[in-house]
DNA sequence: CAACGTTACTTTATGGCGTAAGGAGATGCA
DNA sequence: TGCATCTCCTTACGCCATAAAGTAACGTTG
């Protein structure tokens, strides 16, 4: 497993994704494709096969071309994943009505987060470690802080409290898409799995409650497994569990606020 | 990138770490190495050189063996992932000291297992859906689990809770090991990284600061980045970011309590 | 002790990957 | 009409996991 960063000339993608690109008239064949055209032909590669099947070749045939072609239009395939990243960035909604306040607002956007991660699973095997730096990534992180400064807390603290609810959408969206890829590749449901290996865990740890009693208690009152596994994941039972989480980290900025205003 | 899953026999994973392994002598020559072995040196293959770098040439390499003739211990690189993720799992403590409270304990354990995602890189990579069910595996749980049931909510708050806690650690932890992998492969700092991007950026969309402006307030009263790289990370500059954060979520959770006995 | 079956380990091969290198053919301009 | 420049192709290299088959070492059995 690669994560992804474009180490290319910067200065290309960044032309690219802020449009500054100038496409004088030159000699030579017309372009049959463009950047344009490969990122959509490899975020619909991607979004189906995830990143692992996100191949230059497989690209390239999508559009009735070689792997090959694809590096007269883009540099290396690190920056073709750059491109997509932040050209999908774009479905994310750039506007909360103010009157649902901040504790709507950012549920509202953990919630089109979770369904964008969702959607792209591919999305969170991109390193946040060094940002793509484009249009979209930016009014995303302008977006988010717009939400968050309502509650009139200073931005040190407010960075926190971004990294807190960020990294508990992203980490919720992953243990999801990680169960329907497995889900998928397997051929095997979550719910036949487990019935296939409780019986091997019991033959070859026989004294397992006795060694994990927290563990077991832990696991009282599960609710049912997902009826319909095509309908959306904020309909079914498991939004229930991503819902309460997110209730707990709302309250701890609530009890932030109070905080800051008694200190 | 790919995440790994064993599919091999789940019962020669299971057998093998819950130590069920018969090695009753038998014929031919005598095994030069043994599954415990190659674990080991998977382990320190992938801890240097990440998910990424651990190729079954290298652990054979390592070993003074070829690839292939680790097939005749281990079925397939996906199993071998299983048995190392439980293998080092087994470095996290299983024991918090009940006088330090839900509070500290949960704290310590945050911060036990943010040193042991930076010390193991690649387990931020081993899918999450379908667990190894190994022993280590099941400790880590029941550890966790101890210490949540203090608070003395009930089993699906507590899943809740614990989902929050451990995809902030793991957020935050991936994040990190981006940060680091990304300085070693590329030789370039983030600091340095960010001085040459930053009048390209402004180069490429002048307009910035007023169609980003709640991104720019974000930014305020940033802390000093990290002086010496080597300094251990819960003691450096970033590690009051993620005290911070953790400092929200506990917050969060003794709302939830103080909801709990009132409700 | 010789033969045999089992095992450890090797070499070779298959089909994937990103991408370097070089060549064929199309096109706009001098 | 060249010629420079461009698109797109084929080929090739060095990686990857692992299937297949061969060699040699060893315990057991006749």
């Amino acid at each position: 497993m690669v994560i992804y960063a474009g180490q290319g000339d910067p200065r290309w993608s960044m032309d690219v994704m802020w449009g500054n690109r100038v496409s004088n008239l030159r000699p030579g064949p017309k372009p049959g494709l463009s950047v344009e055209l490969i990122i959509d032909a490899a975020v619909g590669v991607a979004d189906i096969d995830g990143m692992a099947g996100l191949s230059m070749r497989a690209v390239g045939e999508k559009l009735g071309r070689t792997a090959m072609s694809l590096y007269t239009y883009v540099p290396t395939k690190g920056d073709l994943v750059d491109l997509m990243y932040d050209r999908v960035l774009g479905e994310l909604p750039t506007h909360y009505e103010p009157r649902l306040g901040w504790r709507g607002s950012v549920t509202s956007w953990a919630e089109d987060h979770l369904e964008f991660h969702l959607r792209h699973p591919w999305t969170l095997q991109v390193s946040q470690a060094r940002p793509v730096l484009g249009p979209n990534e930016f009014a995303a992180l302008d977006t988010a802080s717009g939400i968050l400064h309502e509650t009139g807390l200073r931005p040190p603290v407010l960075r926190g409290i971004l990294g807190v609810v960020l990294h508990y959408v992203r980490g919720a969206a992953r243990t999801e898409a990680e169960a329907r890829a497995a889900a998928e590749e397997t051929g095997v449901s979550d719910e036949d799995w487990w019935h296939s290996r409780s019986p091997l865990l019991v033959e070859v740890a026989p004294d397992f409650a006795d060694r994990f009693p927290m563990a077991i208690r832990m696991e009282q009152d599960k609710p049912a497994p997902p009826e319909d596994p095509k309908k959306p994941y904020l309909e079914s039972a498991m939004a229930e569990s991503f819902a309460m989480g997110l209730e707990v980290i709302l309250d701890g900025i609530e009890a932030t606020m109070e905080k800051a205003k008694a200190g």
